[in-house]
DNA sequence: AACAGGTATTTCAAGCTTAAAATTTTTGTA
DNA sequence: TACAAAAATTTTAAGCTTGAAATACCTGTT
């Protein structure tokens, strides 16, 4: 019978702490959205492409990039269609392979990218301000048991194998 | 001059649990809009929507489902269109102001609810599993610091008044 | 009673998201 | 070379999300 009872009771302390989770990212993600809305003029996906692209200067193929970002391929058309639009994007072919596409950043778009990203960084920390450098690091070690370390995208992806 | 590297590996080190954070809940809420797909053929969104109503077995109005989901109004409507046409959730009017309309999960919905949540908090449990109760508790209370203590929807909202 | 302002909800436009289908091109094999 | 299978990308359909505009209704004041 105790048995039954304790295994309960882990089990709710586990859902407490996944609604803690979610309420948390849910809060920390809406404060940073309405940022980059009001002072860039922009969304938290085409944040993340760009942060994506700016960590690959030679640039990705589509599918690496939907692969980077861990979301379907179709989803990132759209998003770097309006980048593009914008001429923060731009897409080039690929020699040697006429269904790919290079995209990358163009030197607007890397500026812009720069000037987001120190912007991100800082209400980043605000937002997590509540919490210490010690307690961050548990947590962080904590959390990588649900998903394991964090990935190397470069090895992950065979782009060490990539002329520059 | 060691004060600015200082707060400068303090704001990096709250970067990298941002990261963690938004990674860990991304993978959880992946695999769970996967299991809701497949052994229930329904969405989080609706999920979401029908754990706030079983709540509230008096139902709530649209603007109250939509304040305590913490989600845009025009948003629900739609998700409720959904639901009634499932059967899992009724409108009805409110006596006395013809502008609302009061939601309840149907008896269909409230089995099928409870059929989903005792699903959704043993996939929660499993996907936590790496993580002990200690663990979990101090994770809580670090970032209760974020978002502020869980609250109680049913003060928020004024419920207390109502009749049953 | 009239009416201004507020409230509850829906509608709308734009963008994000996925899974699946369709298109085009490449590659390995007979 | 021919051709089937695989790969890269786009398109499509359906649903989620927001903020803002539109509707309909309520309420207090004059």
């Amino acid at each position: 019978m105790t048995g039954i009872v304790d295994s309960d009771s882990l089990a709710k302390t586990r859902l407490r702490l996944w609604l803690k989770l979610l309420k948390t990212t849910n809060h920390i993600e809406a404060r940073l959205r309405e940022k980059l809305r009001s002072e860039f003029d922009t969304t938290l996906p085409r944040f993340d492409v760009m942060a994506a692209l700016s960590r690959f200067p030679n640039g990705l193929k589509m599918s690496q990039l939907s692969g980077v970002l861990k979301v379907s391929n179709g989803n990132v058309t759209g998003i770097i269609d309006r980048l593009v639009v914008d001429g923060f994007v731009t897409r080039s072919p690929v020699p040697g392979d006429r269904r790919a596409w290079r995209v990358h950043l163009t030197s607007d778009g890397r500026q812009e990218f720069d000037r987001q990203a120190s912007a991100h960084a800082r209400w980043v920390d605000d937002l997590l301000a509540g919490i210490s450098p010690r307690e961050a690091e548990m947590i962080i070690a904590d959390l990588t048991s649900v998903t394991g370390p964090s990935g190397d995208d470069a090895h992950e992806l065979g782009l060490e194998k990539e002329a520059t």
